[in-house]
RNA sequence: CGGGGCGUGGCGCAGUCCGGCUAGCGCGCUUGCUUUGGGAGCAAGAGGUCCCGGGUUCGAAUCCCGGCGCCCCGACCA
């Protein structure tokens, strides 16, 4: 990976009496303005989050960034167990025969597929896919399973890993391996399946905007945008701070399509013998990508409190062993009030590094809260308070020693909430309605572009090919009024995001 | 799969054009002392099949041939 040096000359540092400007210079990341794409790789690297494996194409997630996952885990399955699922495994490895059995699924899949021909020393006869996701085997396991109306609804989640063969790579948002849940259920009717699709993307949606602090829109995918032997596709779509467009988790309803390939019959109440109707849907970890797009600044990492590994750091500061005594006694008793109260706090007793160079540190990897105590602070009652949405001095605050956990847990959730607020205004100040394709253009090249659209592919192509954005999801919410599209003037009902995406 | 760049201690690089003697530098790491309120200093250390294979040569990180790998930019995709 190369470090770009080139952007010494442009740093200004903030601290005006640092003696080796060069060094800290090449300590700093690249600024977003300067290089988004270099910002995001040495980011991930250096806040801890991830490491690149020799395995081309693959990550290696480390125990920060895999404590994040963890937290978005277990919100989300607790979600998809008050709902009613339960959690399986199916096998990593896929008969290929299976992908040939729905048409538009092998289409889709087939150039991405890593297979495996040998087994054992020997060839095998027939050769096995590694899951690029698993309708086919659950569809297949979902036939021997379902034979009666009793045995509906099912809904079973996977969580694990899948691979797709990608030719460009990067780190959480897009590897050849990565890691997800993925929802399957099989329902006796139409409507009961389009719900449980509704129902889930209402699911994403809660947790981008509860936890992930992410403002999302729900919509539908354009025809072309959708997933491989789908018949709606919907998804939650984020706005990145480069404004670029990132699908960040879709539910999609099968209609018949993978019981007919799969032959997932049932006897319906009536005596009849009725194909099931499917659902999959899922949020990968490349909306770690997301969080750390939309939320990191120039100083590193900004993770939403509810979701981050360490939610308050506490970082005791002294001169000598006299200071220490005093300064490490009060911070030790802050730090267990903070983790009695329900806190995840770290303590950083680290002596071979600066208070300075810790203070950098958390923020680096994005810690909302830092709790800084010196001697000044011990004599006066206080400790110092700093808020990492605000990084600098700039976010922090002299508080009282007393109550230091609920004035943390008020201010995590202040951190949450301004987070959300943040990312919300600077999405919609950057998305605005186009109504002429010369307008879209201009749009699209530093925004979202909202507009009106006939949905035809020949429209939607013209705008790849000439705008080089694609529809993002016509978004359930709707204004009252029709329009013309945008591309070729026809009467048009809905409207539809256009972006460049990731 | 097209275009570009690069493979040299853990990381980032110099050296390669024009072959030469103990392969350097910065960061990091180890130990010690002094430090610690916004990326500390000094000292002493540890650490290298110069991507791989072959060739030319008295001699190859450097030249030649052939591989492999990685990164970036495009097309495709969660």
């Amino acid at each position: 990976m190369a470090i770009v040096r080139g952007f010494q000359k442009n740093y200004q540092s903030p601290i005006t009496n640092y003696q080796n400007e060069d060094k800290m210079a090449e300590d700093k990341l690249p600024t977003r303005a300067e290089d988004f794409s270099e910002w995001y790789n040495q980011l991930v690297v250096r806040a801890d989050m991830a490491d690149y494996s020799p395995v081309r194409g693959c990550m290696v997630v480390k125990p920060y960034g895999w404590a994040l996952w963890e937290n978005i885990c277990s919100w989300l399955d607790a979600e998809f167990k008050k709902t009613g699922h339960v959690n399986a495994a199916f096998p990593t490895l896929i008969p290929m025969s299976f992908f040939e059995k729905e048409k538009e699924h092998v289409e889709g899949f087939a150039p991405e597929l890593a297979v495996v021909t040998h087994g054992g020393g020997q060839e095998l006869e027939e050769k096995l896919a590694v899951r690029p996701t698993s309708e086919t085997i659950i569809g297949h396991m979902y036939a021997k399973w379902v034979k009666s109306w009793r045995d509906l609804p099912l809904l079973i989640v996977q969580w694990g890993s899948v691979m797709r063969w990608e030719l460009r790579t990067k780190l959480f948002l897009r590897t050849a391996e990565f890691y997800w849940h993925e929802g399957h259920t099989a329902h006796a009717s139409e409507e009961e399946a389009k719900e449980e699709m509704y129902r889930i993307l209402d699911i994403y949606e809660r947790f981008c905007l509860e936890e992930a602090a992410i403002p999302v829109f729900k919509g539908t995918k354009s025809e072309t945008e959708r997933f491989a032997g789908a018949q709606i596709t919907t998804s939650i779509e984020a706005m990145m701070w480069d404004k670029r467009a990132l699908q960040s988790g879709t539910s999609h309803y099968f209609g018949d399509n993978f019981s007919k390939a799969f032959e997932i019959q049932f006897l319906n109440k009536d005596n009849k013998l009725t194909y099931a109707q499917t659902t999959s849907w899922a949020i990968s970890s490349r909306i770690i990508g997301a969080m750390i797009m939309v939320h990191g600044d120039d100083n590193g990492l900004v993770l939403p409190p509810r979701l981050a590994p360490i939610q308050a750091v506490v970082v005791p500061i002294f001169k000598n062993d006299v200071e220490k005594e005093k300064v490490m006694e009060v911070a030790n008793r802050l730090f267990a009030e903070l983790k009695a109260a329900g806190v995840r706090v770290k303590f950083d007793d680290r002596d071979n590094v600066s208070s300075g160079f810790k203070f950098n540190d958390w923020e680096m990897r994005g810690v909302p809260v830092r709790v800084e105590m010196g001697p000044k602070d011990v004599e006066k009652g206080t400790v110092a308070l700093a808020r990492r949405d605000k990084p600098g001095r700039e976010g922090k605050t002299f508080v009282s020693q007393d109550g230091i956990a609920d004035t943390v847990k008020t201010l995590l959730t202040d951190v949450q909430a301004s987070l959300l607020k943040r990312a919300t205004e600077y999405r919609d100040s950057n998305i605005h309605d186009a109504k002429t394709f010369d307008e879209l253009k201009k749009v699209v090249q530093d925004g979202w572009a909202f507009a009106y659209w006939c949905e035809s592919t020949e429209c939607e192509k013209k705008v790849k090919e000439e705008a080089k954005a694609t529809t993002r999801n016509i978004p359930f919410h709707q204004p009252d009024a029709e329009g013309k599209c945008v591309v070729c003037g026809k009467p048009s009902k809905r409207k539809v995001y256009f972006a460049k995406a990731y």
